[in-house]
Formats: C-alpha cells, structure tokens, sequence
DNA sequence: CGTGACGGCGCC
DNA sequence: AAAGGGCGCCGTCACG
C-alpha cells in the first residue's frame, strides 16, 4: 500500500505483518485522511475491515488499469506511457501484448514463482504502475472526466468489499416460510417438493405421457409435440400462446422449479450465515461498467424471496432507485433539453403522454426501452419514430453509436469507459461478406451480426454512463454515511462485524437501487443524504443540465415493503 | 469424472 | 424477413 498526503507526496507504508496493519492505518486515516494507493481492494480491505477500519479514499490499480486498457480517450497517451514490463504478460500464440493486471498482484505477496530475480520489491513496483496511471489521464483527451470516473470506479472497490463484509441481513426463518408456503414442506434428501410432485403428475396425465421427464428440456419439447401442442421451444411466453390442460400446471412447475434449484433450501444453506447474505461483488464486472457479482445471484434476487431481507431489531431499511434513470440520463449525455424537460419535476413517462409525444404511460415506457436497446419491430418499433420526432437529438446520439458499433468501431460513455472491439470472427465475418463472391447466405449472416453488435453498442453509452452516475451517487452518500459516524447512537447490529456496528452502511446495489441499513433513529437523516446524494451526482456529472434525477424512496423493515 | 454449450429464467 | 441491451445460475446433455 501507498498513500499520498495532503501535498500529492507519495511514500510507501512500512512492511508491516498482517496483525500490525490495521492499526496503522488506522491511525494515519485518523490523523491525515490519506489517499490510499493499492493494486486491488480485494486484498487489502478485506483483512481491515474485519479488524474494525474503514478508510476513506483509495486508489485501486487494478480496476483503473482495466478502464484505462480500453478507454478511447486515452489511446494517445497509452502509447506514450506504456505498462512497465511487470504489468505485461508474455506474448501468447502471437497474441497482442495486453495489460496483464492480475499477474502484478500475484506477485503481491502469493504467488512469487514467475517474478524475475531482477523485478523491483512490490512497493516500488506498484509506485511505477501509480505514476503510469496518473500520466495517462493527464495526457488523455479527458483528463478531467477519467479523473472522476476513475475516482468513482475506486470507491466502488471500496463499497464492493464493505457490503460483502458488511452483509445483507437476511431471516432464514422468513425465507423458509416462504418456501414451504410455495413448495411445500422441505422434503427429504433427494426429493421433489410436494406441490412440485403434485404439479408433474398434472401435466403427465393432461399429455397421456407419464415417462415425461419435466427437467429435461428436450423430454419435455417432445412429449408437447405428441400431444399436439405445436411449440419450437419450452419457454413460458411461448407455452401460453396454446389452449391444452397440461400448460397451466407446466408453467406452475417450471415456477417453483424455479425457486427450488435458484433460491431453495440449498441456496439458504449454502449463502445465509448469522443473519447475513454475503455474495462477492464484481465492481466493473460487465463490459458497461455494471457491477456483477459471484455466487448467489444476489443481482437476480426474485420479488418472491424478498421478504426474508429484513432489517434488524432497532434497525430500518432505507430502500432507494433512481426512476427511470436510463433515459434521464440519454437526456443528458446527448444534451437533448426537451427529453430532459419531459422528466423535470415529474414521471417521465407520464411527461412523454402530457406533451403528446404518445398517448399512454405503458407506450411511453415501450417507446424508450425500444430506442435504448433497438428495438425496430413490433408496438416497441413502431413507437420510436415518434420518440425520434419529439427528441431528435437523444435519438440521434444513441443511432450514431449503434451505427460506430455496425461497423466494427468503439463508443464510450460520458465520462470515458470504451466499449470492447468485437470478436476476430465478428470482423471476419464482415470482411468475408463483403467479398466479391460471397453468398447471400453469409451476406445475412454478416448484416445480422453487424446489427447485434450495433445494437449493443447503442446500448452500451447509455447503460455505461447511467452506471457512471450509480457510482457517483454510491460514492457520494457512502462519504456522507461516514461523516454521520461520529455521533453513532448505542444500537448495533454486531453481525454487520466490526467496522458496521451501530452505523448506516450501504447493503446493497443493484444498477440503479441501493438499500441503506440504519439504525432506526438515523433513517430519516439517511434518507435525506441519499436523495442529496443522487442530486449531487447529476451535477458533478453533468453541471447545470437540467436534468433530474428522482428517486422513489421508502424506509422499511423488510425489503418487499418497499417499491 | 469434469467441462462446456445450451435452454431457460431471474433481475435491471 | 426479421430485427431487445446487460448479466449469473440452474439442470440437462454431449463429449472426452
């Protein structure tokens, strides 16, 4: 670890053995609030956080170095600071060199094998990466713009590792009950549920099929076509177009089918422990800037088991999500003043409707979800035409970068996050089709595949910078939460661990949603720095554009009260 | 036995 | 003619 003081020095800490660490920093956080410079909070936070130490700032190589491996701003300065040799893999196959960030924290302390004699100590090393990293931005296109994003990337390395550490406090006892009330009572090793059993033995009987095995997908398509129900897949949307006896109890059993394997018995057992729900966040995991996670699903939490998410005794949830975040933030990104308009001081759905641009709220919503993803058919189609006509700027930012995607180029987000390059056998594809010679065949395959890819781009500069602002509405409220911790009451909620207790700390995250744990006296307060907080997003994003970004807010005790 | 592709479906 | 973005995880099935 790094820090850097107050005057932009930077000096290394002291080797120091994992027991005296928290202490001391502890104890530096406390007397001069560094910026903390490390390779991955993944390794550091973690062990601090479970010693009761939270620290502020910190500067996390690996997350930076990923965004500043692709970002199109930066692609000048890149070659003029390439990686030091540490940070680059050995050439593979003739592959391209690339960035290699998770071998340089190998070399952090585990796995030393691979290391040269003649590489500099790990310190030193992370220093040199630290001042590539600086320089990069400096020389870029958008100094300013990945300063902030890189900034927000890094507290979300932060807020990853306290709300794996922190957990979701979770009732066992409430989320069996909702099992056993859809399921049945849990059955014994190796069985089917009760009610699931009851169900397939329904839908046996209404196809004359009683070998059919409902878990076998291609069982099951097979037995639907014999009976006569003329389906080319097993898929819900797809089985309720057809009259037969045997569907309502197939689509009941795919339902808790469902339930049992993704969030039953064995999920509870393997991811609930003391009243806590503790999946790994993957800051930046997808391409977008969007958070995934590993294990437990905890991004696919279905509306059914949210009720076992409950706050603890003396405690509230303070559940928040930015509504329609995605075209408030195209509205800005392409600086379209009357989309942003349709969403001031109201729904912005419901503004679309009062300015005549459609005529229903569900249109609305129809229309939109069409122009961000690309949609060209069916209601969703023929509704963006008009979207196009009331806002023809928003409408034309995300065209131009479906169009960059069409042909093979990279877009990026509003503050500097680029989109990968397709695939080798994308552009091969292309080039093959566009081949004197090439059949029609592979022509369509070629405009197919370019249209995928244009629409993923078009998608990807609004999802990618709506992910942009979710960070820096996180970052902004997790900095206020910490300030509010001075004058902690005496109620606690120990299974948070150390560093939570007594405190509001941020539980949870989900693209545009956030839960705040609270005790129940600081709710309100809370509720209030993270409404600030969104507003103070927009405008460190996006200055005096006057676009809003509401939330719909609700302080409960368990997460279903909510929304 | 493990691995990977696929169908399906949960969330945004 | 068809034309919806991003994920993770489950069970099944083919394969080595």
């Amino acid at each position: 670890m790094l820090r850097v003081d107050a005057g932009g020095a930077v000096d290394a800490l002291p080797e120091l053995d994992a027991g005296a660490l928290p202490a001391a920093v502890a104890a530096l956080e406390a007397a001069e609030s560094p910026h903390w410079v490390w390779a991955d909070a993944r390794r550091w936070y973690p062990g601090l956080l479970g010693a009761g130490v939270r620290i502020g700032r910190a500067h996390d190589l690996r997350l930076c170095a990923a965004i500043l491996a692709g970002s199109a701003a930066a692609e000048l300065a890149r070659r003029v600071h390439p990686p030091a040799p540490a940070w680059v893999s050995a050439p593979r196959g003739g592959a391209e060199r690339v960035p290699a960030a998770a071998a340089l924290f190998e070399l952090d302390g585990e796995a030393p094998a691979e290391r040269a004699p003649d590489e500099p100590a790990t310190a030193a090393r992370v220093f040199t990466e630290f001042g590539r990293q600086q320089a990069i931005v400096r020389d870029s296109a958008a100094p300013g713009a990945l300063r902030l994003l890189l900034a927000a990337e890094s507290v979300g390395g932060l807020i990853g590792v306290e709300m794996e550490s922190a957990g979701l406090p979770w009732d066992p006892g409430l989320h069996e009950r909702v099992l056993e009330e859809a399921l049945g009572p849990r059955p014994a090793h190796g069985g089917k549920p009760e009610r699931m059993a009851e169900l397939a033995a329904e839908v046996r009987t209404a196809l004359e099929q009683p070998g059919v095995n409902l878990d076998s997908q291609a069982d099951l398509l097979r037995a639907l076509q014999r009976a006569g129900i003329a389906v080319a897949t097993t898929r819900r949307w797809e089985l309720r177009e057809h009259e037969h006896p045997a569907i309502e109890p197939l689509i009941a059993y795919k339902k808790l089918s469902r339930l049992l394997t993704a969030n039953g018995w064995a999920w509870l057992a393997e991811w609930v422990q003391g009243g806590r729900f503790r999946p790994e966040y993957v800051p930046g995991g997808a391409a977008t800037g969007r958070w995934a996670t590993n294990g437990g699903g905890a991004l696919q939490l279905p509306k059914q088991v949210r009720r076992a998410l409950v706050a603890d005794p003396g405690w509230r949830l303070v559940v928040a999500d930015a509504a329609q975040l995605e075209p408030r933030v195209l509205s800005a990104i392409a600086r379209d003043p009357a989309m942003a308009a349709a969403g001031r001081g109201r729904d912005f759905y419901a503004g679309l409707v009062d300015r005549g641009v459609v005529e229903h709220r569900d249109a609305a919503k129809v229309a939109i979800l069409g122009a961000l993803y690309g949609a060209t058919s069916g209601e969703s189609g023929r509704l963006v035409p008009r979207l196009a006509r009331a806002y023809p700027r928003a409408m034309a930012h995300v065209d131009t970068a479906a169009r960059e995607g069409e042909r093979g180029g990279v877009v990026t987000t509003f503050l500097g996050r680029s989109s990968p390059s397709p695939s080798a056998g994308w552009r091969a594809l292309q080039s093959a089709a566009s081949q004197p010679g090439a059949s029609a065949a592979d022509e369509r395959r070629a405009r197919s595949s370019a249209r995928d890819w244009g629409r993923f781009t078009r998608n990807f500069v609004v999802q990618g910078s709506a992910a942009e602002w979710a960070l820096c509405w996180m970052g902004e409220l997790r900095k206020r939460l910490m300030a509010m911790d001075a004058g902690a009451p005496s109620a606690r909620a120990d299974a948070s661990g150390p560093a939570f207790a007594g405190v509001p700390h941020l539980v949870f995250f989900l693209h545009d949603e956030i839960i705040v744990h609270s005790p129940a006296e600081l709710a309100d307060e809370v509720a209030g720095h993270v409404r600030e907080s969104a507003a103070e997003a927009g405008r460190l994003l996006f200055g005096d554009f006057p676009v809003e970004f509401p939330l719909d807010l609700a302080i409960v005790e368990s997460y279903d009260q909510a929304g």
